[in-house]
DNA sequence: GTGTCGATGTATCGGGCCGATACATCGTCG
DNA sequence: CGACGATGTATCGGCCCGATACATCGACAC
C-alpha cells in the first residue's frame, strides 16, 4: 500500500523522505495516521532495490559550493520508467486488499490518475465490501443481541451507521462516475465536463477546479 | 491490543482458539476485520509464556475413552489470576495507542468491565484526538485546496464529516456517562446482558486511580 | 459403502508496518 | 552564544497480516 502511494507521489515531483512523509500525510490524512519513518525509509530502500525509484542528485542550485556536499544531506528520490509501469500495474490489478479501509483510501486518493473504468470497478468493489460488513453488523445486533452488553452493542450500532453512510456516499460517487462528472460536483459549469482528461503523466498539472 | 481483547474475553469463559476468533469477530466486528490465526496463535503462546493464561484440560467427560485423547484435539485456554491483574492494569493505564481507531474500539468494547472514571477519561481522550484530526483535515481543505485534485479533496471532505459525526457521538456518550446512565439506553434495565456474568471481579465500584 | 464438501480446528512463515530511539543540521530568538 | 524547534536520515524489536498446510467431523449425494 505504501509502495503504491510513494510511486504515485513521486510522479508529481522528485522528493526526499521527509517531504514525502509530509505530502503523504496531507494526501492520506483522512484515512490513516502519519506514516512512520520506520516504514518509510526501508520501503524507499526496497523500491530502489527493485529499480522503481532512483536517487536524484540534489540540484546544486546555481553557484555551486560543490565539495561541501560531503555532509550526509538530503537524499532526493525520483521515479523511473519501470516505476511508472509498476504504478500503472498496481492501479489496474485489484486484489482483495484494494477494498479494505486503507487500500481503498489510497487508491481513491490517486483516482485522478486512474481511468474511469477502474474507478468504477473499485468503487463498486468497495461498496460490496461495506455492504457485507453492514450485514454482519446487522446480524450481530439482531441475533446475538442478548449476549452482548450495552456498550458493545452501542459500538456495533455506531459502526452500522457508519457503514450505511459510506454506502450512500459510494452510491453518489458511482452515479457521478457513470454520468461522467467530477467527484462531488453539483457545481456550476466550472470546468466540469470532460472525464477523459485524467491522463497521468503530462507536464500540465491536472488541477481540477472546485473552489 | 489483541492481548487486551483476549484477556477480556477469557474472563467470560475459557475458550479455544477458533472459538476465541469467532467471539472476537462478533465483539469487534464494528472496528476491525476478523483477526488472523497468524496473529492469534502466536499471541496465545505469548500470553501463556507470560503466565496470563493456561491450557485447561478439556473436560474428559467422566470415565471413558481416555487413551484416544492422543489426537491433537482442541486446546482450551483459561485466564489466570495474573492474567486478570494484567487486564486490570491494561485498562487503568492509557497510553497514546488507547485513542487510535483500533485501540479505542477495543477499550470501548470492554467498557462493561471498566470503571466509570476510566471510561470518561478514555472518551475524552478519544474526543481530543478526533478533534485534532478534524482540525488537520480542515487545514488541508482550506489552505492546501488548490494543490489537491478533486478526488483527494472529496476524500478529505468525507473524512472530515466522519470526524464531526464521531465527535458528536462521543459528546453524547460523555454526557450519558456523566449523568450516570448506561450508553444510549432507553432500553431494558442494567448495563449488560445477564446480570450474573457481568460485573465479575470487584463488587467494590470505584477503584480510585486518579493521579 | 464411499466420496467429497463445508465447518471446525491448530499451526507456521515471510513480510509490511509501527513506535521508540538515536543522531546531525539549520535558522531564530532571547 | 546557547537553547530550541523544525528539518532530515536511519535502525531495531515487535505486532499483526495473508498465504499456506494439515487434520477431523458430520452431512448429503451417489
Amino acid at each position: 500500500m505504501l509502495e503504491f502511494a510513494i510511486l504515485g507521489l513521486l510522479q508529481e515531483a522528485p522528493m526526499h523522505g521527509y517531504e514525502l512523509r509530509k505530502e503523504l500525510t496531507a494526501k492520506l490524512g483522512a484515512i490513516r495516521a502519519a506514516i512512520s519513518y520506520g516504514t518509510l525509509y526501508p520501503t524507499l530502500r526496497r523500491l530502489q532495490a527493485a529499480g522503481w525509484i532512483t536517487e536524484a542528485n540534489e540540484t546544486p542550485t546555481t553557484s555551486d559550493v560543490p565539495a561541501l556536499t560531503s555532509r550526509r544531506g538530503r537524499v532526493v528520490y525520483e521515479i523511473t520508467a519501470e516505476g511508472k509501469e509498476r504504478f500503472a500495474q498496481l492501479i489496474a490489478q485489484a486484489g482483495p486488499e484494494t477494498y479494505d479501509d486503507t487500500g481503498f483510501g489510497v487508491h481513491f486518493a490517486f483516482f485522478a490518475r486512474t481511468d474511469q473504468a477502474t474507478r468504477l470497478r473499485i468503487l463498486e468493489g468497495r461498496r460490496r465490501k461495506i455492504e457485507e460488513r453492514r450485514e454482519g453488523l446487522r446480524d450481530v445486533l439482531g441475533r446475538a443481541a442478548e449476549r452482548l452488553d450495552a456498550y458493545t452493542m452501542e459500538l456495533q450500532r455506531h459502526g452500522l451507521e457508519a457503514c450505511e453512510r459510506e454506502v450512500r456516499w459510494l452510491e453518489e460517487l458511482i452515479a457521478n462516475e457513470r454520468s461522467g462528472r467530477a467527484p462531488t460536483a453539483p457545481t456550476t459549469g466550472a470546468a466540469g465536463g470532460r472525464p477523459e482528461d485524467n491522463s497521468p503523466p503530462p507536464p500540465g498539472e491536472s488541477r481540477k477546479e472546485r473552489p
